[in-house]
DNA sequence: AGAATGACTAAATTACAAATATAGTCAAAC
DNA sequence: GTTTGACTATATTTGTAATTTAGTCATTCT
């Protein structure tokens, strides 16, 4: 229990940015629930900021790995988008990092954390962007413009998760594949 | 020009509201700018919010309006939405307001701006869903929620005029009306 | 030795108070 | 009867002391 004190100070730190947010959490908190002196963390990160960075930094590459792994080229455009919302839905508890990062960004504009969400953001446009592209050039969806695609999917997946669910409750896996595939892929149009 | 002064405070204090946002405008530029004394806007306005509540009314009741106007009941669900899009992408100087106060709430919190923005909102989408309603029950568009639907459309024009263009410059209006078309009318698939 | 530590310091943040600015009033002027 | 701007009470900003926190480093522990 007294080895490996790196991870015992990521867990902690996650814990903590998840639970009050980046501003809120003092290095002395972590150091306490990491049950470490906080000289420690100082051995293993240059500053607080990059701890923070490391955690989000895994946070992505989990993320991307998950999606990347997820996409069966032989599936339709529609089922992969399918699957890989699925799969980011189910990441849960890295999710509670994402809610609250949005919320402080929101509420008091950390710079910090803004920087983050947007690195965020730019990741899944890039790696959506050229899903888009291939499906434009297999033929399976219209031709258009990936980036803005990109862009229009991330956006109504965060209203979606963040604003509709604020006001009027949770809504479940299905709904909003099932939304995405009505909005987004089939359209309203009969 | 010293009759009507109602009137001369209401542009006074739009267009100030309009440049410099609720919170920057003071009632003795108000009333400079008008070219009335302060104690006059306080026989026609009980107090400073009220008298941004009634310009916030009547560009609601504006709006409202040249939608309503701008409805062709012969005409299909998607032309529709492309009159209403258009019309109200024309409202160039009115949407200046819209946007500043947008940005107040963002960037300040203000929450008289912030209870504006929701009024103005909950006016949007509860027009959209009346019409939502209707063309699903027409058959014109397939069955779906027609407040989650209004919200989506909503959603979707904020961050096409607020986000996407303060990152990427503006889009006309045939832009934005043809992204309607593919992203939520017609769809991606093929 | 080398890793771990927590008292320590410098810098940032918050709490508080005085100074300023603003909303709203009202007695005088028109 | 309407308009007005000097006036007041309230809200905001500014400057400053008190507190908190990030980051260091001499000492302790293994």
């Amino acid at each position: 229990m007294a080895i490996d004190r790196r991870k015992q100070i990521l867990e902690a730190a996650t814990n903590s940015f998840s639970l009050f947010g980046y501003k809120a959490t003092t290095m002395d908190q972590v150091a306490k629930i990491a049950n470490v002196g906080k000289g420690t963390i100082y051995t293993f990160f240059k500053n607080k900021e990059e701890l923070f960075d490391e955690i989000v930094s895994s946070l992505i590459n989990e993320m991307t790995l998950e999606a990347e792994e997820v996409i069966d080229p032989e599936a339709t455009f529609s089922e992969n988008v399918h699957r890989a919302l699925f799969r980011l839905l189910e990441f849960r508890k890295e999710h509670k990092l994402t809610i609250k990062l949005y919320q402080e960004a929101r509420e008091m504009g950390t710079p910090a954390v803004s920087e983050v969400i947007d690195r965020m953001e730019k990741v899944v446009i890039e790696f959506l962007s050229h899903r888009i592209e291939k499906a434009i050039l297999s033929g399976a969806i219209k031709p258009c413009n990936p980036e803005m695609t990109a862009f229009v999917l991330l956006k109504l997946y965060v209203s979606l998760i963040f604003d509709w669910e604020r006001a009027h409750g949770p809504l479940d896996k299905d709904e909003i594949a099932h939304l995405f595939e009505l909005y987004i892929i089939k359209g309203l149009s009969n």
